[in-house]
DNA sequence: CCGAGACTTCACTCCTTTCTGAAACCAGTG
DNA sequence: CACTGGTTTCAGAAAGGAGTGAAGTCTCGG
């Protein structure tokens, strides 16, 4: 038994190590990964003061951490049929997850790049309209425009990674052929 | 000709702020990307201490930071005809930057986070073997094979994007379904 | 309504990361 | 071969982020 138990406690480490990796590269806290992989390894739901003893964490930072997740939609409550302690399940479907997070923040961020990256580009053309012989604005545009290009691809990439759930690349396969090469 | 270099520095500025954006997000220092897009927005090459004013850096952190920069092949020293001062360049093919950094990075990333599920899974195989009784095991083994599944899916996305530097997702999508539908 | 336990909030502390400034180092030059 | 910039390195300062712990708020049973 203290077998099967030790096992269980060096997988669930191993995973919510490699998943905290995973997530603070993705710009979350490690701590929130390893709520999130606490909860999806876990065949019922768990109250919040299990939480922090497995993870180490203090109550509130359990708190904030389920908050987070909450937020994401990535952790439930469960229907405590009856519980002084609030129960919380793990979303499941880490696909779904995925592309949500991908779609509110991702998509945003490359959205609000290639509106900069326009802005640029606007200023620069009305300078060059009153400047028409300054060579270096005509460089600098050039190269903004370029940027510009390739947030634009991302951005189409990143939402249909996001609607989708899949690159559809054909397309922009094209546009990188044709305005960058 | 104030309207002109205005509009330089207002586009720069843009430009400068919005990749640094992208780029912190992406896990460089946002600095970083300020010395690389004003290298990469200026026709000619630019030495260390134009880079400093121009970033409101000091000359240690425009040294790292092109130290950085150099180490991923993302600027260069320009052939200084004679100067005395060194000239640093950037490298414009983007594509080809995210690339190399999502090959070296993200790539090895993935690949230690399937390691460390493969791990996981053996490690719960063999406890199952010993307590074939215990269900909670059992789920939990279940569960750290979905996540080995999704890091493989990931894996070969991403490896994928660096080889070819597109998605060629059709194979992917088919895992997908098959396995965690 | 009151009390008890559970949850949340927040000011503070600790730790990590980034930047600075100065000293050491190096490369051309007279 | 010493001198004059220019560049790099590095110890320490500053800034930023995460976590704690205790005080405050909520909820539910009695």
């Amino acid at each position: 038994m203290s077998d099967a138990s030790e096992a269980r406690a060096k997988a669930i480490e191993l995973c919510a190590d490699t998943m905290s990796e995973l997530i603070a590269f993705w710009g979350f806290k490690a701590s929130t990964g390893r709520i999130w992989t606490l909860l999806y390894l876990s065949p019922e739901p768990l109250p919040a003061d299990v939480i922090a003893e497995r993870t180490n964490l203090s109550a509130g930072a359990v708190s904030m951490g389920l908050q987070e997740l909450k937020q994401w939609g990535i952790v439930d409550r469960a229907p405590s049929s009856g519980e002084r302690k609030r129960l919380f399940r793990a979303e499941t479907d880490v696909w779904a997850i995925v592309r949500r997070v991908i779609r509110e923040r991702e998509l945003r961020l490359v959205g609000r790049a290639v509106q900069r990256f326009t802005d640029a580009s606007a200023v620069l053309e009305k300078a060059i309209a009153a400047n028409p012989d300054d060579t270096e604005l005509t460089f600098i545009l050039g190269r903004v425009r370029g940027l510009l290009g390739l947030a634009t691809i991302g951005y189409r990439l990143v939402e249909s990674f996001a609607e989708r759930g899949l690159f559809t690349l054909d397309p922009i396969r094209d546009a990188l052929r044709s305005a960058d090469g």
